[in-house]
DNA sequence: TCTTTATATATGGTATACAAAATACGGGAT
DNA sequence: ATCCCGTATTTTGTATACCATATATAAAGA
């Protein structure tokens, strides 16, 4: 009967138009930076609507999506507007990932292999061998894609699930100038002292060096990222399900 | 010229459809017991745009919000279920809880003043107050009242964002039973001990305390919550939205 | 009786029409 | 010229109609 049975791969029928408006509306505000200008940056539905040739309704529900995620604010009867982050609001993420940070190096030292770990290492040797170009070109990619590693191994998919949302922010937000020079050397050790302790399981070293890892980044930019707040523009009142303003 | 002045309170146009819908859906998914049955629970946009008397579109809006914080899941040309959690998902759930904690509990030691401290011991007076009632009634409620407070103190508004949501399925999930007898009276003595090392200072003291206590929580649901992912009770659930699948 | 195929129905996905509200604009009075 | 007020325009919120597909059911053939 199934003598000459067809062998086909099942069609990708799982991309809806929302999640492809999803998709690009995400890369269009990642792909733009929000901190060059101090104008409001607001995205017009219909307008979106004709350049993607799809109706308002994928359209609208993506913008639902990244309202939720953070990087859009609806204004009711207004308009639906980039967020810009204020320094408050990004030191908080940073240290939303730090927690979790901590908490993945626990759950490795428990539960990851050895064979894992060694991974991580070997993973890191290939981030160390771009240490020069990126002192030079931007270290914070590099760095996302260690701690994006790191959590993996945790294997808690919810961990992975916040950060992955809190490293799309640190991405839009651009980290282009790292401050003084040696913040990445130091990063890099750091790096390593956190597979080493993560080797030697050590639970206590490895939640502290993850944890403190980030939260120095969260400290540094605390104290020398007084732009980002310089006077914000016009900034339109707070929306009805937004996030309260910062004090 | 307001000498006059006629005082009035503005008009409430901030909850738009969509929001009250997103409320009275999660309170209707809150409200019923997922775990009751083990039959797929529907829901029924149609069903629910006529009883709510609103269109499909403000519903389909509330559920696509549901759907992102892990209530519902929605299937292609299939339908939206609630969602039943397994007891891995859980135990990730807690465990991320559990790291929230353990970073308020170490913001407030290093940015809350003595008074506020000082007004989360109150706070625990009056739930101990409660715990002979806890014991018979539900204690996972007063529990989460308390994990609450601890971390509205930490001045983290996405670690509450966050939190909040997980309390949320924490509720729906129903600890009713906690287990043992004692484990009642031990989680009021881990809650004190962390006022203390709060009160003391300690950091590290509360860090490690306040992370711990949620831990065991996560522990004791992987030990004794056998029942979560075979199948459960026969119960028939009333429910409005329910509504079985011939097989 | 069993298997396969055609058809009907149900359901989420999408497009579009309509309503409501915010804003911009302009005329007229002072 | 300035201010007030009504109107038009723009834009989001909501309702509804239509579409594509998954599933159930019936029909047909072996």
């Amino acid at each position: 009967m199934n003598s000459a049975r067809l062998s086909v791969r099942p069609l990708d029928v799982s991309h809806s138009l929302r999640e492809k408006a999803y998709d690009a509306l995400k890369q269009a505000i990642m792909a733009m930076n929000i901190y060059a200008t101090r104008d409001e940056l607001r995205l017009d539905e219909r307008q979106l609507s004709a350049d993607l040739r799809v109706s308002r309704t994928p359209i609208r529900e993506a913008i639902s999506r990244l309202a939720h995620e953070g990087f859009l604010r609806v204004e009711q009867r207004r308009g639906v507007f980039v967020v810009r982050k204020t320094k408050h609001e990004i030191v908080e993420m940073i240290t939303v990932w730090a927690a979790l940070e901590g908490m993945a190096a626990r759950l490795i030292v428990e539960h990851a292999s050895d064979k894992e770990i060694a991974q991580l290492r070997r993973m890191f040797a290939k981030f160390e061998n771009n240490r020069l170009r990126a002192k030079i070109d931007e270290y914070s990619e590099t760095n996302i894609r260690f701690h994006q590693q790191l959590l993996q191994l945790s294997k808690n998919a919810l961990i992975n699930q916040i950060a992955d949302i809190l490293f799309a922010h640190m991405r839009s937000i651009r980290l282009t100038t790292i401050g003084e020079d040696d913040r990445v050397e130091r990063s890099i050790i750091d790096h390593m002292h956190i597979i080493e302790a993560l080797e030697h399981r050590d639970t206590e070293l490895a939640e502290k060096l993850a944890r403190q890892h980030t939260q120095d980044l969260a400290i540094h930019i605390e104290l020398h990222w007084q732009f980002l707040d310089s006077e914000a523009g016009t900034p339109p009142a707070a929306g009805a399900m937004q996030r309260r303003i910062p004090a």
